[in-house]
DNA sequence: CGCGCTGCTATACGGTTGTACAATAGCAGC
DNA sequence: GCTGCTATTGTACAACCGTATAGCAGCGCG
């Protein structure tokens, strides 16, 4: 009994490890249980690691899935981006392969799907992952943005609002990759790519009239019809649940 | 004393009307408070009822759940469609009405943001809520499919597939719904319409290669690059995170 | 080797959750 | 008007939650 195996009850870290630590594991509970992983208890024993430590290391449960929405979300972007540029051809291609790496087996990991899902839920609560959220989605526009502007100098291709084509062609990856994240039988991940190649196609076709640069705001962004009367006074509500 | 104003306790229902209020208190309590909204006793609360008594009438919460999941969704559905029918006129006009329905404030509330998100995190737990979304996201690509039948059907529209033409719409529809809900001040609902029409314009103008009637499945979809060797044979990982 | 800083554990607390079940009482039918 | 069916209530229960806090213990430093 002179030599036991006396393994320490716990080991000391520095805060920063620490507290990636817990990131990564705040990150597998939400991927594994979903909304139920952002639990002080589950993070803990994910990370092996008394309850206690996480308000410990964090004033609060919502700022440590503040930072891991935004570790999360800057992490895939980056990942995403450097695929894309991996190989050095046409802005085209690059657009292409950003498509492809969105839709890429990793991606439509439903449990990704639900960890976003947690993150999206806690928006209209907590004004830090808010701010998170603008962050990300303004970096991931402004990714588009870079793609976009370097495809808009290809030549051949008409000039448009970078912006609005961004917000236009974020919202299709995501619509897409919430569907195909739900139910992945709906349609095939090179569907997706396709479609979203149709639309880098009628965009280099301009074909998209509301892009056009000198179409200030939406309101002429019809472009034929002027005069537009707004006919039913009396509105119909749309939404007639209480 | 004789004549005391003595108000019965409680009133009984027949089970068809009182289970409907339990779910139009659900649905009240979900566009309050979102996820802690699907609380048995709050959504008694809600309906000025005892709590035990949604376990009564439902075998357990996530039926109510996925009752209140369709029962909003085809809602939502029918008073779109209405509104876009109101007026007879062209495909082309209709589809802009729907876009139009999509983006009325009554649909931006945040508050249905938090409901659907709900609705979505228990598709991954729940059979039942997710056979409500696999009807009602058929049900909504119906919808569009018709329309875009009907727009298909018009003079000097290419042909093009329907399905994959819905799904692509669909997924351009939630995604801008999806940001103008958790951040309204991205963009205006008009631009929301703006981007959708230009969809339309491309589509009408045959800019979507992929939709061509003739392209059998998205391995031909890309048109032009028929070798595609698969370049990086060892796969980098497009997600890090473990 | 031993002191001491501090990362860390363990527990307690007041609150919430879903489910179960016995008791109550509205109300329809006779 | 009384009776009986059953919708409804109220409570009990065990498990879980986030936070606060007192004290243990790893481990660097002297």
């Amino acid at each position: 009994m002179a030599k036991e195996q006396q393994t320490p009850k716990f080991r000391r870290a520095a805060a920063t490890v620490r507290r990636e630590a817990l990131i990564e594991a705040t990150l597998a509970c939400l991927r594994k249980y979903g909304h139920d992983g952002l639990s002080v208890r589950r993070i803990g024993a994910e990370a092996g690691v008394s309850p206690g430590l996480i308000t410990h290391h964090f004033p609060s449960v919502s700022t440590l899935i503040a930072t891991a929405y935004e570790t999360l979300s800057m992490s895939l972007l980056h990942s995403i981006e450097h695929h894309a540029r991996e190989v050095d051809s046409s802005p085209r291609e690059r657009l292409r392969r950003f498509y492809e790496a969105w839709f890429a087996p990793a991606l439509l990991d439903p449990g990704l799907f639900n960890t976003w899902l947690v993150f999206w839920s806690m928006i209209s609560h907590d004004a830090g992952v808010r701010a998170v959220h603008d962050r990300t989605y303004a970096a991931y526009r402004a990714a588009l943005e870079s793609l976009l502007g370097q495809l808009q100098r290809t030549g051949g291709v008409p000039a448009f609002r970078l912006r609005p084509a961004a917000i236009a062609l974020s919202a299709l990856l995501d619509g897409l990759w919430t569907e195909a994240s739900i139910n992945p039988r709906t349609f095939k991940p090179a569907e997706a790519v396709a479609l979203c190649e149709d639309w880098t196609h009628a965009l280099c076709a301009g074909a998209f009239p509301s892009l056009h640069p000198d179409t200030g705001g939406p309101s002429r962004a019809s472009g034929r019809r002027q005069r537009r009367p707004r006919p039913q006074n009396r509105r119909r509500p749309v939404l007639p649940i209480a």
